[in-house]
DNA sequence: GCTACACTTGCACGATGACGCAAACAAGCA
DNA sequence: TGCTTGTTTGCGTCATCGTGCAAGTGTAGC
């Protein structure tokens, strides 16, 4: 998870949208979507702090709101590959899925890594690192960017 | 970053919401939130694998939204802390804040790698790991946890 | 088969957020 | 000073989402 080959940098933002890179495959909005609600994040908090696979009820108990919705937030961060579902008999389990979500947070901040600065010299970019022409845009850019829409 | 010491597991949910871990401080919700959004996470993928400080215009040139959209979008990504703003003259240029970022996705890959299951012998937890008691709920989870609201 | 329990789903409602337009604001330049 | 350019902000609209209630589904025990 250290590799240190450098991707090139794009010379325009609008190069950058169009180049592929690692990052592109990890920031997916559904996996951050599901953590982005605080009783989400807390029924998900208490599920990884406890460390064993818990039914609906047993979570349900940790926050103060209606047993139905922790099924359906339960629901919601097992559909984004947080937490696996697991039925046994009439009770349902729900057990985080601390190996993957390790992983998938490594390989973000190693791909967040890659990107890093250090590979595109602002002479080569031609777009005006600010330390070296402030003021200069790389490019016009239209005013209406939706312009073919 | 890559502390081995474990915490030794809540025995049941509820106690677990209470217990306090590294995690919890890491599971902010207005940092995913920020990465909720399928536009945000557009400009952020452009922003970083631009690698390098861009105005808004440049990143507007990114994608077929409103420039005020955009405005908006940056000033969220970077209240939330992934991106530096810098006002150059009549120019705001915003960069990814790298560094900052992967520390922060390692940080919160240990704290959950530290919840991670080992730490708990069902046994000890008194609360029934599905692999030996599948069916057995480890307390009478009350059917309205709202009761005291 | 009946009942109890655990969970899911349909529905309505309110809150939040993304969006585009237009106006305002700020900075540089002739 | 007035104009142009870059950016922010106010406002209205629409879609999405979180929530609670109630009904429905599925499983286990009698």
């Amino acid at each position: 998870m250290t590799q240190t080959s450098k991707h090139r940098a794009p010379a325009t933002p609008r190069a950058a949208a169009r180049a592929r890179r690692p990052v592109d495959g990890l920031l997916d909005p559904a996996f951050f979507k599901a953590l982005a609600d605080p009783t989400r994040l807390l029924l998900f908090a208490c599920l990884a702090k406890c460390a064993r696979p818990c039914s609906v009820s047993d979570v349900a108990a940790c926050c103060n709101v209606d047993f139905s919705v922790v099924s359906r937030h339960l629901g919601t961060l097992a559909a984004a590959g947080l937490l696996t579902p697991e039925k046994r008999g009439k009770h349902m389990f729900y057990s985080v899925r601390f190996n993957d979500l390790s992983l998938r947070l490594r390989a973000l901040a190693d791909a967040i890594d890659q990107c890093g600065p250090g590979c595109c010299p602002p002479a080569a970019c031609g777009c005006g690192a600010p330390e070296s022409a402030p003021d200069r845009p790389p490019e016009p850019a239209a005013r209406r960017p939706r312009a073919h829409a």
